[in-house]
DNA sequence: AACCCACTAAAACTTGTGTTTCAATTCCCG
DNA sequence: CGGGAATTGAAACACAAGTTTTAGTGGGTT
């Protein structure tokens, strides 16, 4: 007992461990920690086999990793990873996961909920609708983002997507403009992408009818509540943002944006720019310049 | 391999497998179902051979279990529960939801992936790190957010909830403004919220380092792959973002950042849920806001 | 009581796993 | 340009996992 190894000593977890040595660590072993950091429950789920492959590595790589995380054995890991789950270390609770187990866990209620507000905007949109969104966002001669409050930071999200293939795509309401500055040009050949959740201020409905009149057609991403403001709208976006949580969730609405600007990305491939139209290889591509820090 | 085995026809849950044959089994695989339908993740997680001295039975047991569950194979059971865990509820998997029609379901792909995006999310976090965050929001001197790029967006709706109950909390960095112009004054009393999502500059990293120095905690949002940025916070909330999808999945992010502020205001009490009903009340007392619009 | 049948688990067997070895390769540093 | 250290994955290896066989037990029936 006056020896302290310093296997047992401290009960790091694998995180911590693989934080450690992350800098030290040869190629092949790295893609193995990042796979694991990021899907942490892989190590247990996973043989040693699987894991390799998933992260592309070696089998051998993966004993090599596991030993100079200080574990003696792949299995030894997992039973000392199993052990820390079991006392309540929160990481790998994915696997334990029971539903009703969870008691007095105001996070898995949230999770819950978010999660059957993710599925109902989800299930009820029109795929066709969202395609033909993305189709005129790579079509249209300009494109605008517009959206307030809250609203504001989607619309701001989407135009940060979309300048990936059309670097001319705007943001509005741009501080200490007026609206009108900037669409006053606007006509049928353009696109208005309005985002317009909850706590709506009569501006945004002023601005799509005026966009309407002037033939702008206008892509709408709104909650379901929404009435009179759709009906300016060509395509209208509903989504569900209301759980029993104080604030509205947003978790369907920035899922439906992220399937739009994806589809407008493979679109703009398909239609001949000199992008890459192979969607692995976008990823790839786009992976590659990624710090890790 | 002429014949085709009944073994790829149906999706059942494995509960409902053992429920159908749980009274015609004998006791030395009742034992098995028992602690099967308790601790369902045993069966991911263990050897058929702890589960057999688990449950009290015999690694013969186990075989014969599973083969009456239909299954070819312990290992293929595994796989197969894995596969339907991890795209949360089976059901929209391979159901066959052709409402849509089309043939194209990326629709529903996108949906599951996103759901166990949000699902590992929120299930690897420890509750009492997100209180322990939204507990500092609500008694530090000052709070600032800050983001760069993608996670900015964040940023910024964090601050626009937080402002809720603390009308003082910052957003930056500012257009125009150095970040030390806000953060100088910044100290051990103060709480600087960073969001950082992959593709961090390196000025995130060096901010925090800074404000490491003057001993001011930080509450990290970032994903599971960040790795040296990390030490510099108090507070690490590590978000499942990566789908096989072209853009990075936000929905974890979300609606972790919701539960925060959540907390927050409930953390808050009377005044704070009073300041929030005061204004609501005085939205609605001016009308600036019509839902129905 | 004798027989039969279902059931059980120990032990043999087989397959697939994780580990180790080793030659080829790359990357430094002189 | 070399030589040497480090790194890599394919293949060989040892071993443990899951399956099958088998012998034994207990309960029920005629």
């Amino acid at each position: 007992m006056s020896e302290k190894p310093p296997k047992d000593a401290p009960p790091r977890s694998i995180e911590r461990r693989i934080k450690a040595i992350y800098e030290s660590i040869p190629a092949s072993e790295r893609v193995l920690a990042d796979r694991v950091l990021e899907y942490p429950s892989d190590v247990l789920m996973c043989s040693a086999t699987e894991l390799a492959e998933l992260a592309g590595a070696s089998k051998a790589a993966v004993t090599r990793f596991v030993k100079r995380l200080e574990y003696s054995d792949f299995r030894e890991m997992q039973r000392e990873i199993r052990r820390a789950q079991s006392t309540g270390d929160p990481i790998f609770l994915n696997a334990g996961r029971s539903q009703r187990e969870g008691g007095s866990n105001a996070l898995l209620v949230h999770l819950d909920q978010d999660m059957s507000c993710l599925r109902q905007t989800i299930e009820q949109l029109d795929q066709e609708v969202l395609i033909a969104i993305a189709r005129r966002i790579v079509s249209a001669r300009r494109v605008a983002c517009l959206g307030y409050r809250n609203s504001y930071f989607f619309a701001a999200y989407m135009r940060r997507q979309i300048i990936q293939i059309r670097p001319d795509a705007m943001i509005l309401p741009l501080p200490g403009q007026t609206l009108m500055e900037d669409l006053g040009q606007f006509g049928p050949d353009d696109l208005l992408i309005a985002v317009g959740l909850r706590r709506r201020p009569p501006e945004l409905g002023r601005a799509m009818q005026l966009m309407q009149q002037a033939g702008v057609p206008i892509a709408y991403v709104t909650d379901r509540r929404a009435i009179t403001s759709t009906k300016f709208a060509k395509w209208v976006v509903p989504c569900q943002v209301r759980g029993t949580s104080l604030f509205d969730s947003y978790v369907g609405v920035i899922s439906v944006l992220n399937f739009i600007c994806t589809r407008a990305v493979v679109l703009s491939g398909a239609t001949g720019r000199k992008r890459l139209n192979d969607l692995e290889e976008m990823i790839e591509l786009l992976s590659e310049l990624d710090p890790k820090n």
